[in-house]
DNA sequence: GCTGGACTTGACGTCGGTGTCAAGGCATAC
DNA sequence: GTATGCCTTGACACCGACGTCAAGTCCAGC
């Protein structure tokens, strides 16, 4: 299949797929007039790179993922270098955790809200960049965020 | 005091003092030389505006407090607006957990990992920036914008 | 042959909060 | 005089994952 064809069934856009590619995640045969041309494998590989992209996980940290299904595994987190970057992320994801927690404790202190309905930690009031994170939705008054459908 | 003395006070940079001046958060006046004047009112907007920067408000998002501060008010927080931000990003950062708990979930079941331990300050190591830790390349969580998915 | 859609590569734009460099002005000290 | 150090404005760099435009190629349908 061609790469408009690829891109619609994994949801996702041309120019991410060439983007996967430029960053070595994703290879491509080329049919004879130089289109790229894919198969049901690569479908699996952009959909594993989706994945941990909707979860959070960078680019760059699919790669593991993305080799060990290239290697022939039945799914991308069957090697060691997969895990140990599960492992690191999740510990990522706890560290983010308790400061957002602590966040929204200091939030509801300054609300007034004493109704506290969950058990939390104090001290740490750190929660980075926002901006950076799966985050819901920014309703930020200056921009109608274009880059956010 | 001139923008060294402050900055070096609010524990920032100079550059950064001019950007916020830039987005018209702070004003400054100018010696006969030209260079800006600060008093403590000043140090104390900018530490209002640093504070919220560090537990995750968007520069933008610290205005309403900036221009409370600057009517009068004893603190930032004083006036509907900026409640009315805190209500927001309440509610956000909360949204945000929910979805980060359920990532922290799925990670855990993908690592085999059925030994629960609640969130705990103790145990979780804070760096400096936690965005760019001093890791193998270690980007944080940047997703956001499921697009469409 | 013409139209239109899908493809190609290349390159610039985006968002935030700075870092950093450039090139100069001004003041104090030696 | 000159060295040092702070200040000024202006502007480019950065990170990540793309969006988007440009200009050209390729192919099917009419």
């Amino acid at each position: 299949m061609r790469i408009g064809e690829l891109a619609r069934k994994a949801g996702t856009s041309t120019r991410s797929l060439r983007y996967y590619e430029e960053q070595g995640l994703l290879s491509a045969r080329r049919t004879a007039n130089g289109h790229r041309d894919y198969d049901e494998s690569d479908l699996r590989l952009v959909n594993e790179i989706r994945g941990l992209l909707t979860i959070g996980f960078a680019l760059e940290e699919t790669r593991p993922f993305v080799e060990c299904l290239r290697s022939g595994h039945e799914t991308g987190d069957a090697c060691p270098a997969s895990v140990e970057v599960y492992r690191r992320k999740l510990a990522e994801v706890e560290d983010y955790l308790t400061r957002l927690t602590s966040v929204r404790d200091h939030l509801r202190t300054q609300l007034g809200k004493t109704d506290d309905q969950e058990e939390s930690c104090t001290a740490l009031q750190l929660y980075p960049d926002p901006c950076r994170v799966p985050e819901p939705s920014t309703p930020s008054p200056t921009t109608t965020s274009p880059k956010r459908s």
